[in-house]
DNA sequence: ACGAGCGCCTGTCGGC
DNA sequence: TGCCGACAGGCGCTCG
Protein backbone atom coordinates (compact mmCIF):
# COMPACT_ATOMS: atom_id res chain seq x y z
CA UNK A 1 0.00 0.00 0.00
CA UNK A 2 1.83 3.19 1.41
CA UNK A 3 4.82 5.11 -0.28
CA UNK A 4 6.39 7.64 1.65
CA UNK A 5 3.17 10.22 1.70
CA UNK A 6 1.35 7.12 3.52
CA UNK A 7 3.99 6.54 6.00
CA UNK A 8 5.41 9.81 7.02
CA UNK A 9 1.12 9.85 7.64
CA UNK A 10 1.49 6.85 9.64
CA UNK A 11 4.51 8.12 11.57
CA UNK A 12 2.47 11.40 12.17
CA UNK A 13 -0.20 9.49 13.75
CA UNK A 14 1.64 7.83 15.83
CA UNK A 15 4.02 10.37 17.29
CA UNK A 16 1.22 13.00 17.95
CA UNK A 17 -2.07 10.85 18.65
CA UNK A 18 -5.29 11.87 16.95
CA UNK A 19 -7.96 12.94 19.57
CA UNK A 20 -9.06 9.68 19.65
CA UNK A 21 -5.86 8.27 21.65
CA UNK A 22 -2.40 9.93 22.58
CA UNK A 23 1.35 9.69 21.44
CA UNK A 24 2.53 6.31 21.63
CA UNK A 25 6.14 7.87 22.40
CA UNK A 26 7.42 6.98 25.98
CA UNK A 27 5.05 3.90 26.09
CA UNK A 28 6.75 0.91 27.22
CA UNK A 29 6.52 -2.09 25.05
CA UNK A 30 5.12 -4.91 27.70
CA UNK A 31 4.93 -7.81 24.73
CA UNK A 32 4.72 -8.60 21.61
CA UNK A 33 2.13 -11.14 20.34
CA UNK A 34 3.32 -12.44 16.90
CA UNK A 35 0.38 -14.18 14.79
CA UNK A 36 1.90 -14.62 11.57
CA UNK A 37 5.50 -16.09 12.23
CA UNK A 38 6.76 -14.34 8.67
CA UNK A 39 6.13 -10.80 9.49
CA UNK A 40 9.21 -11.02 11.53
CA UNK A 41 11.95 -10.73 9.29
CA UNK A 42 14.81 -10.66 11.87
CA UNK A 43 15.83 -12.04 14.49
CA UNK A 44 13.91 -15.14 15.27
CA UNK A 45 10.29 -15.07 16.50
CA UNK A 46 11.30 -16.22 19.92
CA UNK A 47 14.21 -13.62 20.01
CA UNK A 48 12.29 -11.06 19.06
CA UNK A 49 9.25 -10.95 21.45
CA UNK A 50 11.91 -11.57 24.12
CA UNK A 51 14.28 -8.87 23.14
CA UNK A 52 11.59 -6.13 22.45
CA UNK A 53 9.96 -6.94 25.98
CA UNK A 54 10.56 -4.04 28.36
CA UNK A 55 12.01 -1.72 25.87
CA UNK A 56 10.47 2.16 25.74
CA UNK A 57 9.52 3.56 22.51
CA UNK A 58 11.88 7.10 22.25
CA UNK A 59 11.26 8.48 19.02
CA UNK A 60 9.59 7.05 15.38
CA UNK A 61 11.22 8.13 12.25
CA UNK A 62 10.95 7.65 8.24
CA UNK A 63 13.53 6.70 6.24
CA UNK A 64 12.07 6.09 2.42
CA UNK A 65 9.35 3.67 3.30
CA UNK A 66 10.72 2.40 6.41
CA UNK A 67 9.19 3.10 9.86
CA UNK A 68 12.27 3.21 12.32
CA UNK A 69 11.18 2.96 15.48
CA UNK A 70 13.98 4.38 18.34
CA UNK A 71 14.16 1.97 20.84
CA UNK A 72 15.67 2.20 24.37
CA UNK A 73 18.13 -0.71 23.45
CA UNK A 74 17.47 -1.41 19.59
CA UNK A 75 15.87 -0.27 16.47
CA UNK A 76 12.26 -1.74 15.40
CA UNK A 77 11.98 -1.12 11.56
CA UNK A 78 8.88 -1.50 9.74
CA UNK A 79 7.61 -1.74 6.55
CA UNK A 80 4.53 -2.37 5.75
CA UNK A 81 5.11 -3.03 1.58
CA UNK A 82 1.70 -3.46 -0.13
CA UNK A 83 -1.34 -3.94 2.35
CA UNK A 84 0.11 -3.45 5.99
CA UNK A 85 -1.09 -0.80 8.23
CA UNK A 86 -0.61 0.61 11.85
CA UNK A 87 -3.43 0.82 14.55
CA UNK A 88 -3.30 2.24 17.96
CA UNK A 89 -6.30 0.40 19.70
CA UNK A 90 -7.68 0.33 23.00
CA UNK A 91 -6.75 -3.28 24.64
CA UNK A 92 -10.24 -5.59 24.94
CA UNK A 93 -11.56 -4.70 21.78
CA UNK A 94 -12.18 -7.95 19.27
CA UNK A 95 -9.20 -8.35 17.51
CA UNK A 96 -8.93 -8.35 13.38
CA UNK A 97 -8.45 -10.97 11.53
CA UNK A 98 -5.45 -9.32 9.95
CA UNK A 99 -3.63 -8.64 12.86
CA UNK A 100 0.12 -9.68 12.20
CA UNK A 101 1.77 -8.51 15.75
CA UNK A 102 0.41 -7.02 18.51
CA UNK A 103 2.20 -4.62 20.68
CA UNK A 104 1.07 -4.57 24.15
CA UNK A 105 1.79 -1.06 25.13
CA UNK A 106 -0.20 -0.92 28.70
CA UNK A 107 -2.16 1.98 30.03
CA UNK A 108 -4.88 -0.10 27.78
CA UNK A 109 -3.14 0.48 24.60
CA UNK A 110 -1.69 -1.59 21.60
CA UNK A 111 -0.18 -1.21 18.61
CA UNK A 112 -1.65 -3.46 15.83
CA UNK A 113 0.54 -4.35 12.89
CA UNK A 114 -2.46 -5.15 10.10
CA UNK A 115 -1.37 -6.58 7.00
CA UNK A 116 -3.99 -8.33 4.94
CA UNK A 117 -1.90 -9.53 1.86
CA UNK A 118 1.27 -10.64 4.98
CA UNK A 119 4.06 -9.29 2.78
CA UNK A 120 5.00 -6.55 5.51
CA UNK A 121 7.83 -7.62 7.25
CA UNK A 122 9.97 -5.76 11.07
CA UNK A 123 12.95 -6.28 11.87
CA UNK A 124 14.84 -5.80 15.53
CA UNK A 125 19.01 -4.58 15.34
CA UNK A 126 21.39 -2.70 16.71
CA UNK A 127 22.58 -1.23 13.50
CA UNK A 128 20.28 0.57 11.19
CA UNK A 129 22.46 -0.06 8.18
CA UNK A 130 21.38 -3.92 8.46
CA UNK A 131 18.62 -3.32 7.02
CA UNK A 132 18.73 0.26 4.63
CA UNK A 133 22.17 0.56 4.53
CA UNK A 134 21.37 0.12 0.24
CA UNK A 135 18.64 2.92 0.46
CA UNK A 136 19.02 5.42 -2.25
CA UNK A 137 18.95 9.42 -0.92
CA UNK A 138 15.72 10.79 0.58
CA UNK A 139 14.05 12.99 -1.58
CA UNK A 140 13.68 16.02 0.25
CA UNK A 141 17.60 15.79 1.53
CA UNK A 142 18.88 19.08 0.58
CA UNK A 143 22.25 17.09 -0.26
CA UNK A 144 20.36 15.64 -3.22
CA UNK A 145 21.25 18.80 -5.53
CA UNK A 146 20.07 19.06 -9.36
CA UNK A 147 23.76 18.35 -10.39
CA UNK A 148 23.87 15.22 -8.39
CA UNK A 149 20.66 14.01 -9.42
CA UNK A 150 21.78 14.23 -12.87
CA UNK A 151 24.84 12.84 -12.69
CA UNK A 152 23.14 9.43 -11.01
CA UNK A 153 21.02 9.28 -13.78
CA UNK A 154 23.66 10.34 -16.70
CA UNK A 155 25.60 6.95 -14.91
CA UNK A 156 22.90 4.46 -15.71
CA UNK A 157 20.96 3.85 -18.99
CA UNK A 158 17.78 2.94 -17.19
CA UNK A 159 14.02 3.09 -17.76
CA UNK A 160 12.63 6.49 -15.44
CA UNK A 161 9.55 4.37 -14.31
CA UNK A 162 11.79 1.10 -12.69
CA UNK A 163 14.51 3.31 -11.66
CA UNK A 164 12.51 5.56 -10.07
CA UNK A 165 10.95 2.40 -8.10
CA UNK A 166 14.51 1.20 -7.15
CA UNK A 167 14.79 2.20 -3.78
CA UNK A 168 18.55 1.81 -3.86
CA UNK A 169 18.39 5.15 -6.44
CA UNK A 170 15.80 7.28 -5.11
CA UNK A 171 13.79 6.14 -1.54
CA UNK A 172 10.27 6.62 -0.91
CA UNK A 173 8.75 5.97 -4.19
CA UNK A 174 6.68 3.60 -5.68
CA UNK A 175 3.59 3.13 -8.26
CA UNK A 176 1.22 6.06 -8.16
CA UNK A 177 4.05 8.32 -6.83
CA UNK A 178 6.31 7.76 -9.57
CA UNK A 179 3.39 7.82 -12.53
CA UNK A 180 2.96 11.33 -10.82
CA UNK A 181 6.29 13.20 -11.22
CA UNK A 182 6.64 11.40 -14.56
CA UNK A 183 3.76 13.22 -15.86
CA UNK A 184 4.22 16.26 -13.90
CA UNK A 185 7.90 16.38 -15.21
CA UNK A 186 6.25 15.58 -19.08
CA UNK A 187 8.72 12.62 -19.09
CA UNK A 188 7.79 9.52 -20.83
CA UNK A 189 8.35 6.42 -18.57
CA UNK A 190 10.38 4.56 -20.66
CA UNK A 191 13.15 7.23 -21.56
CA UNK A 192 16.07 6.21 -20.84
CA UNK A 193 17.85 8.05 -17.86
CA UNK A 194 20.98 8.75 -19.57
CA UNK A 195 18.96 11.00 -23.01
CA UNK A 196 17.66 13.49 -19.95
CA UNK A 197 19.17 17.21 -20.42
CA UNK A 198 20.15 18.88 -17.13
CA UNK A 199 17.08 21.06 -17.18
CA UNK A 200 14.78 17.85 -17.47
CA UNK A 201 17.00 16.26 -14.69
CA UNK A 202 15.79 19.39 -12.52
CA UNK A 203 12.18 19.35 -13.63
CA UNK A 204 12.14 15.82 -12.24
CA UNK A 205 13.85 16.00 -9.16
CA UNK A 206 11.31 19.23 -8.59
CA UNK A 207 8.41 17.34 -9.61
CA UNK A 208 9.39 14.65 -7.61
CA UNK A 209 9.05 16.77 -4.45
CA UNK A 210 6.16 18.32 -5.54
CA UNK A 211 4.01 15.28 -6.16
CA UNK A 212 5.71 14.16 -2.35
CA UNK A 213 4.63 17.18 -0.79
CA UNK A 214 1.16 17.17 -2.35
CA UNK A 215 0.97 13.55 -0.82
CA UNK A 216 1.74 14.46 2.37
CA UNK A 217 -0.19 17.80 2.32
CA UNK A 218 -3.52 15.30 1.47
CA UNK A 219 -2.70 12.79 3.87
CA UNK A 220 -2.08 10.49 1.86
CA UNK A 221 -4.04 8.41 -0.56
CA UNK A 222 -6.75 6.14 -0.24
CA UNK A 223 -7.45 2.99 -2.80
CA UNK A 224 -9.91 0.21 -2.60
CA UNK A 225 -10.46 -1.32 1.26
CA UNK A 226 -7.05 -0.15 2.70
CA UNK A 227 -6.40 3.43 4.61
CA UNK A 228 -7.99 6.11 6.14
CA UNK A 229 -7.82 9.69 6.45
CA UNK A 230 -6.03 10.83 2.84
CA UNK A 231 -7.48 12.48 0.19
CA UNK A 232 -4.75 12.75 -2.84
CA UNK A 233 -6.68 10.35 -4.89
CA UNK A 234 -8.44 13.22 -5.96
CA UNK A 235 -5.84 14.76 -6.78
CA UNK A 236 -4.21 11.98 -9.30
CA UNK A 237 -3.24 12.81 -13.10
CA UNK A 238 -2.43 10.07 -14.42
CA UNK A 239 -2.30 6.79 -11.81
CA UNK A 240 -5.07 4.97 -12.49
CA UNK A 241 -7.09 7.13 -15.16
CA UNK A 242 -6.88 4.95 -18.30
CA UNK A 243 -8.64 6.45 -21.15
CA UNK A 244 -9.47 9.52 -18.81
CA UNK A 245 -8.39 12.74 -20.15
CA UNK A 246 -5.29 13.83 -19.51
CA UNK A 247 -5.82 17.32 -17.19
CA UNK A 248 -3.13 19.07 -19.07
CA UNK A 249 -4.03 18.10 -22.76
CA UNK A 250 -7.13 16.11 -22.69
CA UNK A 251 -5.75 13.58 -24.48
CA UNK A 252 -6.64 9.76 -22.86
CA UNK A 253 -4.08 8.69 -20.48
CA UNK A 254 -3.09 5.34 -21.59
CA UNK A 255 -1.30 1.92 -19.73
CA UNK A 256 1.03 0.14 -20.29
CA UNK A 257 3.06 -2.19 -18.45
CA UNK A 258 6.74 -2.00 -17.05
CA UNK A 259 8.84 -4.22 -14.62
CA UNK A 260 4.97 -5.95 -13.89
CA UNK A 261 3.81 -2.70 -12.69
CA UNK A 262 0.73 -0.97 -14.50
CA UNK A 263 2.32 2.49 -15.77
CA UNK A 264 -0.08 5.54 -17.26
CA UNK A 265 0.88 8.47 -19.07
CA UNK A 266 -0.30 11.11 -21.34
CA UNK A 267 1.14 9.89 -25.10
CA UNK A 268 0.82 13.67 -25.92
CA UNK A 269 2.35 15.65 -22.63
CA UNK A 270 5.15 13.13 -22.08
CA UNK A 271 6.77 12.19 -25.28
CA UNK A 272 9.30 9.50 -25.86
CA UNK A 273 12.70 10.99 -25.94
CA UNK A 274 15.12 8.42 -27.96
C1' DA B 1 24.09 -3.57 -16.33
C1' DC B 2 19.62 -4.23 -17.09
C1' DG B 3 15.08 -6.17 -17.48
C1' DA B 4 11.81 -10.05 -17.54
C1' DG B 5 9.54 -13.58 -14.84
C1' DC B 6 8.20 -15.45 -10.70
C1' DG B 7 7.11 -15.99 -5.80
C1' DC B 8 5.13 -14.30 -1.72
C1' DC B 9 -0.43 -13.55 0.01
C1' DT B 10 -5.41 -12.28 0.18
C1' DG B 11 -9.09 -9.82 -1.52
C1' DT B 12 -12.09 -7.44 -5.11
C1' DC B 13 -13.97 -6.84 -9.45
C1' DG B 14 -15.58 -7.68 -14.16
C1' DG B 15 -16.74 -10.93 -17.72
C1' DC B 16 -18.91 -15.07 -19.19
C1' DT C 1 -25.26 -17.53 -9.28
C1' DG C 2 -20.64 -19.33 -9.72
C1' DC C 3 -16.26 -19.63 -11.52
C1' DC C 4 -11.89 -17.70 -13.27
C1' DG C 5 -8.61 -14.57 -14.56
C1' DA C 6 -6.80 -9.97 -13.95
C1' DC C 7 -5.34 -6.90 -10.83
C1' DA C 8 -3.70 -4.48 -6.42
C1' DG C 9 0.20 1.37 -3.24
C1' DG C 10 6.32 -3.86 -2.81
C1' DC C 11 10.35 -6.24 -3.16
C1' DG C 12 13.81 -10.09 -3.44
C1' DC C 13 15.41 -13.68 -6.24
C1' DT C 14 17.04 -16.09 -10.58
C1' DC C 15 18.03 -16.10 -15.21
C1' DG C 16 19.52 -14.48 -19.65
Amino acid sequence: MPELPEVETIRNYLRLGNGEHPSILGKIIKSAEVTWGRSVAFPTNDEFQGKITGQTILEIDRRGKFLIFHLSDNELLLHLRMSGDLFVREEGQPPDPYDRIIFHLGDGIELAFNDTRKFGRVWLVTDLEQVIGNLGPEPFDTALSEGIFYERLQSMKRQLKPLLLDQSFLAGLGNIYSDEALHMAHLHPLTRSNRLSLEQSGRLLECIRQVLQAGIHSHGASIDWVYRGGDFQNYFRAYGRKGLPCPECGEPIERIVVGQRSTHFCPTCQAKIE
